[in-house]
DNA sequence: GCATATTTGTCCGTATGTATA
DNA sequence: CTATACATACGGACAAATATG
């Protein structure tokens, strides 16, 4: 997760223009954020499942914290779309259903296919972000051959966000963490992890060598290829789950 | 804007899978959204001039609302973009910088050319979508001969978000939403905004044209071109108010 | 359908911490 | 350095909506 790389504030550092004072402030939180932090781990590592209801009382009396700071800290998930706020009844665990699913690897192809596509040379202007993605495409093939399968999905969703990132705009990284998080909500659904990440360890190589090659437009083919299989195999999955139950 | 489609939530309808019971709840809304609302458009309508601080007591003191429930409604529009929050010092009208404005225009770049790339023929799938983007042209034109030049900003605004619902993405849509509200903070601060959006409503007929012709690249290469130049008009007036400053 | 219990929505008062003149 | 103003966080209270029996 790109997370780390955020500021206090949600926004990335090279939207300010005091970046000392801002290093200065980059430790302090508030405690509705602190709050936010712990809750997103939970949601994330699936320890809150989808659907289920983050009570007030539970959640102040475990956090000791006051009602009126979890609710800061609600409202911050919420805009996230790891919690849905419902009128008087409460906060959720988000459900993703199959339509957010079509909806996330859509923008998911218009956002990583436009910034990959736009490499067109071997030039030292790209060599920063490639060396960003070959250390995510680094540590997928490290995890795939340990057989951690789940960091291997966390390396997959870094490649990914490194891809994006070569477009080299703040509000496209931020935008991409927000997918990254709310893929994870089905990932965690998903029995077999490894059948689900194995087949991408390889091809995920692949279009990091077009990139290095300086050949933007083949890697897109790849990429297209890569999401639109993706996205039919959570979708296969989520009408399984359904029928199930 | 496009946000009279969003639902209480922030969600777009077609995300939920209860429509019906969705559209039961669609005219309520908390007090901390209603509030968001006003704020929102004293904003964006220039009543608060960015860098402007909202303290919350004046706030609180004119809405006669408690604390708790503006500090919910300041979350609300810092996720918007449309106000800063500093910790422990409060809340600020955003102020936006070139790098914001070269940024707000990347990300449309990659937004509006990929959406209207995909159009590549006549067919009817594209029909509702050409209509509102016809619809804002003609508004935009209508405005002008009017001179309600402020008007025809808006028209603009809803003219290329009619461009990126061509995608059929709400995530996409929100985004666009957000990046229209930011971009409305610098156009407030235009001394001549008849200068600004002139030029821009014959070409946008142009990009219509192309479009109904079922010509996606032709009309992307003209839009392309039209945000280069909007972005470099935005940015030499900054650069020009900051040597005035 | 009704009455009750539970939970959220909203407000207030206050104590503490932080920034700025 | 002090004083002032303001944001942060807490806990209690009651109203309103919802869920449950």
């Amino acid at each position: 997760m790109g997370r780390t790389a955020r500021t206090v504030n949600g926004a990335y550092p090279a939207d300010e223009q005091g970046l000392a004072a801002d290093r200065e402030r980059l430790g302090r939180t508030s405690t509705a954020e602190r709050v936010a932090d712990v809750l997103r781990d939970r949601i994330t590592d699936g320890s809150y499942a989808p659907g289920d209801q983050l009570s007030e009382e539970s959640v102040t009396a475990a956090l000791e914290i006051s009602r009126n700071t979890l609710r800061e800290a609600f409202r911050l998930l919420a805009h996230e779309r790891l919690l849905v706020h419902k009128l008087n009844r409460g906060v959720f665990v988000r459900e993703i259903n199959p339509h957010d699913v079509a909806d996330i690897y859509r923008v998911r192809r218009m956002l990583e296919c436009s910034a990959v596509r736009a490499v067109t040379d071997t030039s030292p202007r790209w060599s920063t972000g490639l060396a960003a993605v070959a250390r995510a495409v680094e540590n997928a093939e490290d995890a795939a051959k340990r057989g951690a399968w789940a960091e291997a999905g966390t390396a997959d969703v870094h490649f990914h966000r490194a891809l994006t990132a070569l477009a080299g705009s703040p509000r496209i990284n931020e935008l991409m963490d927000l997918l990254g998080a709310e893929l994870r909500l089905v990932f965690h659904t998903m029995p077999d992890v490894r059948a689900l990440h194995e087949p991408y360890v390889p091809r995920n190589r692949e279009i990091l060598a077009r990139l290095q090659a300086g050949d933007g437009p083949g890697a897109e083919g790849l990429l297209a290829a890569y999401l639109d299989d993706a996205e039919s195999t959570l979708l296969e999955h989520l009408a399984a789950e359904r029928r199930d139950q």
